[in-house]
DNA sequence: CCGACGCTAAAGGTCTGACGTATCGCGCCA
DNA sequence: TGGCGCGATACGTCAGACCTTTAGCGTCGG
């Protein structure tokens, strides 16, 4: 609120003044509508919606009114469209990939904030791939277990930026390796973050081949059903990490 | 894909049929490169845009374009818009509480889908408040503990709905008394979920009040900065509130 | 007989122009 | 001096038209 409301004349109520939406426009109450009936399983992933042009008449608004509701419904992923015959508006099955974009896109907002610091990033990847690698090496099966060793054999040269990308699969696929989404929907946005802000230029070669050796490490506990090595083994790794972090200095 | 592309005849090459998105259209291209200016800095939050008739303009597209556009950018949270003189379409500042809203949203959708288990968002808050207690308790200021505290002493009658939010929110602050943002985010919308799908009718007061002497406890580990006591207390209270959820028998 | 080409209908995508309506600042009037 | 109403501004909504994409189908030629 940059022009702070003129600090209530004495005698009138406190009246909060900061910009209320007093009535809902159409094309929200017409995308709330959609999105509960969505939600509620009324209109299941996989249904064809009426044309924007029916949809409107539905709810007794114009054309254009129906598709701003769409657009909002679209841009959160709950329905999508295709144009030709055959076409239309289609409601989306629920899609865990989609969730992890939207919410790494919301920190990538955050995490520029003195609200949400990197290294609060880093403490919440400390707390939660340890334990991942502990799960994972209880659960995985040989399929998994194969998937992390190769994720962790993944090589790169220090100038290809596609192996950047191969490091962090390594955090990412072991997420996934102990089998609860949950714990890849958590875990992976914030490696998303930390991958576009680290700044690679100040790491040395040698310090990436550390980094390798660790995955390694990490991958064989997992494979051997080591759980207490493999926890260790990501704490440890997650602290020489932060130490990269620290050093680069991106964080002030 | 249901009808399953017909199998390559032999010489073609395997085109992926499914249903890609040749163009962007010009609404999705706006909204992306505002989203684009607005993340990398370019639109600090608090711009007011140009209201949308030159937005448009600017971009080459009619006014409807352009409002499809804001729509997009609207529902993402990134934009807000006000009607009146003095109004238009400003860049939101960044918002913990929309973002875990959002996530709670769509882990709503994705809960009941054979991809996330109830199972999962339970053993995931089990990895993430027991650590959340130990930092309250070596972190929490007198303030935050008296928030705890407070939270932890809300009574409620056992037929009150107001009373079980209340419950949560004893969970909701003690991630917040972390006064790391990131766990807030990553915990509260499981609690938020769960909340939503827990059946109360089958809990016993006699159990409530189980649940509030736990949380009473926990609290005045935090209080005392015993942070080895209040982590494993709130594992307790979580294997046995996990025990409520069972007998709820709701996962199937 | 079969495959390639092209027409056509359905649905979303875009444009134009108009009018409704919420807000707020400013100046008039009591 | 203070309340009230006018008017400017920008979003909200509507109506109708035309363009573009797409898939199905029918036709034509080999």
């Amino acid at each position: 609120m940059p022009p702070q409301p003129p600090a209530a004349t004495p005698g009138t109520a406190p009246v909060a003044h900061l910009r209320v939406q007093r009535v809902r426009p159409a094309y929200r109450q017409v995308a709330d509508e959609l999105r509960t009936q969505i939600l509620a399983g009324t209109l299941p992933a996989g249904t064809r919606l009426p044309n924007e042009g029916e949809l409107g008449r539905a709810f007794g608004v114009s054309r254009s009114t129906a598709r701003e509701a769409l657009r909002v419904l679209s841009s959160q992923h709950l329905v999508e469209t295709h144009r030709g015959v055959q076409g239309g508006t289609f409601v989306s099955e629920p899609d865990p990939a989609r969730v992890v974009e939207d919410v790494g896109s919301a920190l990538g907002v955050l995490v520029m904030t003195p609200q949400l610091h990197v290294s609060d990033l880093l403490e919440a990847r400390l707390l939660l791939e340890p334990a991942a690698a502990r799960l994972a090496a209880q659960r995985a099966d040989a399929e998994t277990v194969e998937a992390v060793r190769s994720a962790a054999a993944a090589h790169r040269d220090a100038r290809d930026p596609s192996g950047f990308v191969g490091h962090l699969d390594f955090h990412t696929t072991l997420l996934m390796a102990t089998g609860n989404l949950m714990l890849t929907l958590m875990g992976q946005p914030v490696n998303d973050v930390l991958r576009t802000r680290l700044r690679r230029e100040g790491v040395e070669a040698h310090e990436w081949d550390k980094v390798d050796a660790c995955h390694r490490e990490i991958a064989e506990h997992v494979a051997e059903g080591r759980a207490d090595d493999a926890e260790a083994a990501m704490r440890d790794h997650l602290v020489e990490l932060r130490r990269l972090y620290e050093r680069d200095g991106f964080w002030t």
